[in-house]
DNA sequence: TTTGAAATCCAATCGCT
DNA sequence: AGCGATTGGATTTCAAA
């Protein structure tokens, strides 16, 4: 099983980002095909791990998780224990996003939390205990003006 | 119509993020509620904007969307044109995030392209184009361990 | 806000192409 | 891969509490 998509699994991907809960009716009408083969489609590019999973995006506001920051942190010792840190970095769940970057700092990890009280929780109860972070540099942000994960779905 | 949320609605705020594409059918079990009334709050959600909206999470690499990266832009003049500039970057389809951050650097910019050639490219004839940008630090991502944008919804 | 009933519509399967 | 027919179940609306 490959993963060549041709341009009628584009053009799913492309209406299913936009709106995860479209009905396989509706989908099909855009894509002037039977439901049943739009639905064998979808189907398969939920096997392929094509598409990942459906979320729904959630106001952080509406539920008080006003603090959003990034932080960088600095691993103490070599490449091998990196995979152990980031995991551990990866359990937290206020932590959103956990990347290893290139450059002096193994990695750069995105947090969201109620306030600045509560990220200082986090770095002192969660972060703190694990072993090899060697420093971290906090940046916080004061707004947010653009924030989707949506890809840009080529053409053809 | 505030936004105050009860027990209820957390739990379809948490259900949903899990599982954009449950049905209302599903929904209404989980709860043991008539679907009807959870329909009724699932639209009362969407209007107050506490869900914003549903995503289908697709594979970067099935799309050959293969380099992630964060850009530091820092602006060359005072907080008034930063509205501007923010403005410009985020109409920049690979360009995920947009964040006014603290300190010296004025935003932090997610961005998804090809690869690296494709990022030279955007950085040549997007960014530059945007007045104002002072200087860029770009930052490649290598490895992403995590990356989600699954809140924390409080238990009550 | 919740419910239950009713009407319409959809999801999911399968045999055929 | 796609289609069309089928059926069991889902969505959606609405009057009533």
């Amino acid at each position: 099983m490959d993963i060549s998509l041709d341009h009628t699994d584009l053009q799913i991907l492309e209406l299913m980002q936009t709106n995860a809960r479209i009905s396989n009716a509706d989908l099909a009408r855009e894509l002037e095909m039977a439901p049943s083969a739009v639905l064998e489609r979808v189907k398969k590019l939920e096997q392929k791990k094509v598409i990942r999973r459906y979320t729904t995006s959630i106001n952080p506001a509406a539920i008080q998780q006003k603090l959003l920051a990034f932080i960088f942190i600095r691993s103490s010792e070599g490449f091998s224990c990196c995979t152990n840190t980031a995991q551990l970095l990866a359990q937290i769940p206020e932590i959103q996003e956990v990347h290893h970057i290139a450059g002096e700092d193994c990695f750069l990890v995105k947090v969201r939390t109620a306030d600045a009280a509560s990220l200082m929780d986090l770095m002192r109860n969660s972060l703190q205990k694990i072993p090899n972070i060697a420093s971290t540099k906090t940046t916080i942000v004061l707004e947010t003006v653009k924030e989707q994960q949506e890809l840009v779905i080529p053409k053809k």
